[in-house]
DNA sequence: TATGAATGAGCCTTCATTCAT
DNA sequence: AATGAATGAAGGCTCATTCAT
């Protein structure tokens, strides 16, 4: 009863510390307002979390596995392959650049990490976690449609993330020059033209 | 004469400033910190710069002016346009990648400006402003051979953009997974494939 | 039953107590190291002593009772009554220059009690004990020997108490100015000095 | 004129630190005590002490100097060489038992340096210090007097000054146990004992 | 133009204590 | 009799900023 009762307290102070991060950046963000968020004292985040450290570390796999759950669905479409290759792009940016808190955390604590050698870890985790989900999903979409991509198959994966997490950075410090719809497209067509087929009007 | 002294000192606590980002980072960097790499004293940085973010916001013009202007050069290649373009996006790739101080600190202040409304503008102008020496470019080249890309040429820049920055980050967080050869490599048939050349045998 | 069992957790706490003071004293020592030293909850020593003062007041007469219980079995050595006050003194310097847990707690808790009014009574009451032990010992030993000592009876257990404790903090301080041997040899002739009595050749 | 205006503000703060330590002891002193004993804000205590352990080592080397320097001067009587040590040897008590703000900081950091590797060498240094001054004082007048000690002239300025101490915390611990003029001719008694002089009556 | 000194708000953390279970 | 959870008051320390010189 007492441990739910911690669980429960421990997972609502990493909640909110995703939300605050969200609103106001790491820099900006003291344990104090965490607490508050989290509706606690001070010393209550300290009982679960012994550091700040601990508990960002917590809050960065927390925000990227969401970020990660929300596109592992995208990819079990099935049906046509090119509208599911049209569905899961469109989840994978979706994702990342809706601004949810836990795609601006992700963001966030990606610049963190360049100099957090505990954080770095976790989002080389989440890069190589991310990078073999699209692997397995481009291996086997593409032996079915039997073509051979004009990139290595090892690096794929990484220019597929690296455009998305790019163009994201784009998009949140100017919310209003990139469009889903636009981007997806072109992604879309940046993939297809690679395996020599021509993507399909609009 | 006293004019020039100013402008010696302050462009030495710029440049002592990039140095220490790019150590250390933006949430850990105090203005002693750079007071002290720029061997003066904290009275003398505030002298100069009344606030840290006066100070930080010349710091991010000053980074992105080094990284633009790096590239700058690598347009006016001429000659063989296939090599041409690599040898671009090669440059292009570089002054990312190679962790100079100045590609670290944008890539730091990239994540700040998410919520400093004053940072946010300067990011958006370098975006603004690297898309469009692409676009020059391209459209020139394009032209000069007679094809049409797949992806409109007003969202091609950004693309391009995005999928650099997106694998500097990545490369930034796990250094030997991407080498350079390989990524030039892959952006370049990526770039090629959009618009039905094929690539030139390594 | 249940009276015994709460008096061995109590002694237990005692004892774990002694020992983290002694090897981290009074000023960084928190209930959590004791709680954790005697295996149990914060909440646990709590229930026990209801605060931190008055587990330090149990452990301080505690530590002064071993003490004091160690040098009680030396003064009833009997025979040759030159041996018996070397070996009583003996004893009385190892027990408090041996570096025993009990040992260290007092002198760093003699410290605590000048600005403790809870604790400096228990340490008056350590000392007037001491005394008297000493002035019942000396009294009779002397009369046995038909000697008058060259200062107040009253005062002398004083002396040879502070004597004592003085040596020992040194002995603390700077491990190895002080060597057992060569500290009982003097105390033994200055107390023999006293009565006239030429110290035996060692 | 800054310069010396530090000077001054960080010997202020010295000044106030053994005021409030001698108050309150080491474990019930912050900074922020210190800094209003002061009359300064706590971020200037901190400017001219970087962390408390370099105040409190500050502190007691400044405790201990003067404890010491009142001594000094003790040594240099001449004229009646009993008289002399008369004398001497009542200045040693009093700079010790008078509760001066220096003798109890010295008292209650001899405890804490038990624990803390900062703070012992410093009371090392002082123990050191202060058997050389009785050495060198002992030794000119036993000469001056043609006697020889009972005890090796190596050991017995630790002697004289671990009584002092001893008896200095038993003074503190009970403050009427021990009457100045009692302590004095005790310890004027067991000196001359030890070399077979009578002590002069009263 | 530059410095040393000082401020004060805020930060992370520790800790004795309380309390429901 | 004992525990896990939570509190809230300090505590030491950092830091951007101000100011007299």
């Amino acid at each position: 009863m007492r441990y739910k009762k911690s669980a429960v307290s421990s997972s609502q102070i990493v909640q909110a510390a995703i939300r605050v991060l969200a609103r106001q950046g790491y820099a900006r963000t003291s344990l104090m307002d965490i607490a508050r968020e989290a509706g606690m004292s001070k010393g209550a985040v300290h009982y679960h979390f012994p550091t700040k450290e601990s508990l960002i570390e917590v809050v960065l796999t927390t925000a990227t596995d969401a970020v990660q759950q929300r596109t592992i669905e995208a990819w079990s479409s099935g049906g046509d392959p090119l509208q599911s290759l049209h569905n899961s792009l469109e989840e994978l940016w979706k994702a990342r650049a809706e601004r949810t808190d836990e795609a601006l955390v992700v963001a966030d604590l990606l610049a963190q990490s360049l100099y957090d050698d505990n954080l770095r870890p976790h989002l080389a985790d989440y890069y190589r976690l991310a990078a073999e989900q699209i692997y397995v999903y481009l291996n086997t979409e593409l032996s079915r449609m039997g073509i051979k991509p004009a990139i290595p198959m090892e690096i794929l994966p990484r220019i597929v993330i690296g455009l998305l997490d790019g163009l994201v950075m784009q998009a949140f410090v100017e919310p209003d020059v990139l469009e889903a719809a636009d981007v997806v497209r072109a992604v879309e067509s940046l993939g297809l033209a690679l395996f020599g087929v021509a993507r399909p009007p609009a």
